[in-house]
This record gives structure tokens, sequence and C-alpha cells, in this order.
DNA sequence: ATGATGAATTCACAAAATATTCACATAAAA
DNA sequence: TTTTATGTGAATATTTTGTGAATTCATCAT
């Protein structure tokens, strides 16, 4: 039996959602806010979690961002109309789907099940970027080089990510900032050059795709065609 | 239009994916064992390649391994029911998706639909604006001639970037100096002068492109040039 | 709780790269 | 020719990044 993870501050939604999954055969689980929501989804593997975006404690795209770190479960968010389209959209966290509010349960139900379906249907299909002998393994988290696994750290690995899924794009040091450590970064201005120079030197030779853009950012650089 | 290589022993199976490809509006050609898909995917740029595990000559795995030293090609791979184990091994070796024989032609181009989304994913527009052998990619804030990467500072690359923006138009000194350097500046007259110095040489014979109106200021020129 | 461990961040400089200035050469207009 | 504006190389100033060594944080096992 499928189990779902429900979350949303309001019960009176979550109630509605649950019964609707538990009619359609899902053994539901519920969180009121983005803590309870992590916590869970991380000491247990649910099928699917369908998560509120503005929560109390902490809001869904947090949650999402810290789920992630962690774990790939099927993400579905819900999102009153309007509200960070953007962001839903910019599927930067990783979110599988969206539904907005208000939403009929029949839709949300055929998302679920559409979604389980795909994950199902390629649960072992890594999503995968190779520029040369640098393997990056979204799926596993995994960086391998000719082979051979490469440790990151986490924030590193981030970095690594943001910029091969972006690579050949000019990326200020602000978008970096903002995508890779969040909306609200407000540190010191080594910061992001001390991760850089971290992951180059763990990426040896390829530490050098990574090029600097002086007053600007950086770039990895796009492999050129064979 | 994309191109797809499908690689199958069986003419019939073959034909089967071909027919079906075409109707999705896929230019596809085919290969009748590892050898041939192996010398035709180096020789060609295919967008997906389509191939089975079990094939005389050169198996599917082998062949993979082989186009992977050259290419980055997305590979979808057909097995056998009961493959299950060397289905695993499979991804090891840069294999995108498989597909379990026997297979719905509507999946499996629905999963080459999927890949190939996948792989464009990253490849976003780059505004770009191009003058005879001289490129300016603005979002990759790349200049090339002839292919060739340009070194420019950041002032260069700038002052490059409004110049050709405004190509074929009269640019004053004030102009470019409120525009490139900012509303405030008051330096020595030599600064502006300098760096289209240093921009006409680092730009070699499309430095010319780069006419002084005495008096005013500069232009880029827009087109012909002798 | 406590300490051990590894990661993230900060900090103070070092090292580059870039920008600007200056003195003078050159080239175009008057 | 004289005047005026632009081009240039070299010296100097400024800005931006890179780096190693703390320091702080977070996590985990004891």
């Amino acid at each position: 039996m499928k189990r779902l993870l429900i979350v949303d501050d309001e019960i009176r939604i979550r109630e509605m959602i649950v019964k609707y999954a538990k009619y359609e055969g899902f053994d539901c689980e519920e969180a009121s806010n983005g803590f309870e929501a992590v916590e869970k989804s991380l000491s247990k593997d649910y099928d699917c979690i369908i998560m509120d975006i503005m929560m109390p404690e902490l809001d869904g795209f947090s949650a999402c961002k810290e789920i992630r770190k962690k774990k790939n479960t099927p993400i579905i968010m819900l999102s009153a109309l309007g509200e960070e389209y953007d962001k839903v959209h910019g599927f930067d966290l990783g979110i599988d789907d969206y539904v907005v509010k208000p939403f009929s349960p029949k839709e949300l139900m055929m998302r679920i099940n559409a979604i389980l379906k795909r994950v199902q249907g390629s649960s072992i299909v890594h999503e995968q970027i190779q520029i040369k002998g640098l393997l990056i393994d979204f799926t596993g988290r995994i960086v391998t080089i000719d082979g051979q696994k490469v440790d990151l750290s986490p924030k590193e690995y981030e970095l690594l990510s943001y910029l091969i899924k972006n690579r050949g794009i000019a990326l200020t040091r602000e978008k970096l900032l903002q995508n890779v450590w969040g909306y609200d970064f407000f540190g010191d201005d080594r910061t992001l050059d001390t991760h850089i120079k971290l992951l180059r030197r763990n990426l040896g030779e390829y530490g050098q795709y990574i090029v600097t853009l002086r007053g600007v950012g950086y770039r990895f650089e796009k492999e050129e065609r064979d």
C-alpha cells in the first residue's frame, strides 16, 4: 500500500485530502508544518509528499529543500493562486508537481497517481549529466571522475549541481548565493570564493571548468562539441 | 528534426520502432548490430540511440561502452525480460534509460521524449549577436571570433556590449561614459580612449568596426566593412 | 551532556587582474 | 601651420579573487 505524507497547517485541508486519499487506497500520515514534515519524511519512506507552501514555523520551500538534501521522495506542492508562481515554476527545488489552491480532490489524486506511476516506471533511471570524465548523478547524488567517486561536502555538491545544470551560462555571485544558499544569505564576501576553491580542488583537472567572471561571478564551461 | 539511431538485430523490431518514431516526427536511421551502431554513432550526431542488448557481433553493453568513450549521446537500452541484473549493471556504463521487452511503442516514445527534453533542459536560448565571425553571447558572457574565445576584461566586455547593442548608432563619449561607467564618472579624459584601445586590440581585425567620430565619440559599424 | 568530527564560515592577507592616470605621440580639422 | 582631439605605452592605483588558518556550527556517537 502506498504511503503519503500530507503537510498543511489547516486541519480542514488535511482532513479533506486524507479522506479522499484513503478512499483511493492510500495510507496517510499528517504534519502541520515544515519542521514536522522534514522530521517525518526523513525518518520514514513515503511514496509521495503533498505539502502546502505557506505554513508557520518552516514554509514548504524550505522544507522541500531540507528533505531534498537527504531524500528524493516525490513532492507535490500546494500553492495559493498567484503565490510565488515563479518559484514553483522555477523548479530549482526539485518539486515534482504542484497544484493550485483551491483544487478538486480528484485533480490532486490524479496528480499523485501520475507521479507514482512515473516514479515507479523509472525508479532506476538516474538523471545525470556527463562532461567528459566527470559524471554527476543527481538521482544518486554521486559525483565521479573517470569512475572514481569524488567526495564532496553537501554545499560543494549543491554548488556544483547548480553550476552544471546552468553550464554555459554566466551566473552572478548574487544568483549563486540565492540559489545555493538561500534567499536570505547575508554572509561574508569570501564564503562563495572559499567554496569555489574547495570545489575546484576536489574536481582536480575539471576544476578548470569553473571559470571566474571578474566582477560578475562564475560559469561552468560547456563541453565543446566533438 | 530530431535524429534517432535504432539498433536491433531483428528487422521486425526495428521496423516497428521506426514506424512509430516517424509518426512522432523523428528522423530514423538503423543499425543491426553493435559494430554498426558504434560506427554510425561516432560518424554522426544523433539525438538519441535506442539499442537492444542481445545482438550478434557486438552486444549492446559493449557498444555503449565504446560509444561513451567518444560521445555523450543519450542511449536507451532495450532489455529482454529477466535481464534485471544487467540493467543495474548497464547504468554504470552511462545508459540513460531502459525499456523492457516486450514494450509498447507508446511507452518507448514517451521515454525518448522525456530524455530529449531532459538533455535539452539546460540549453536555454542564449541571447546573442553575431557580426560575421564575431559572436557575442550575452547569456554566457562569452565573446568569440571564428569560434575562438576572446579574453576581455569586465570593462571591455561592458563597453563592447553597449557598442554592439547600439551598432550603427553614433554614441557620444558622454553617453558611453554614462552607460558603461555610470552617471557619476568624472575621471580623466583618456580613460575611454584607453579602453577603446584595449578593446580594439583584443578584437583583432574586428577592432576596425569601432570607428571614431571626431569631436563626438564612437560607433560600432553595422555590417559592411572593407 | 560531552567531546569528536567534519563542514561552513569568517578573517586577514596575498596575488591577480583590471582600471585609471599621465605625458607625450599622432592624426585630423581649421 | 596651428589647433584640437584621439591614440598609446608605461606607471600607478584600485578592485576583485584566491588562500590558508582560524573560528563557529551542526551532527553524531559516547
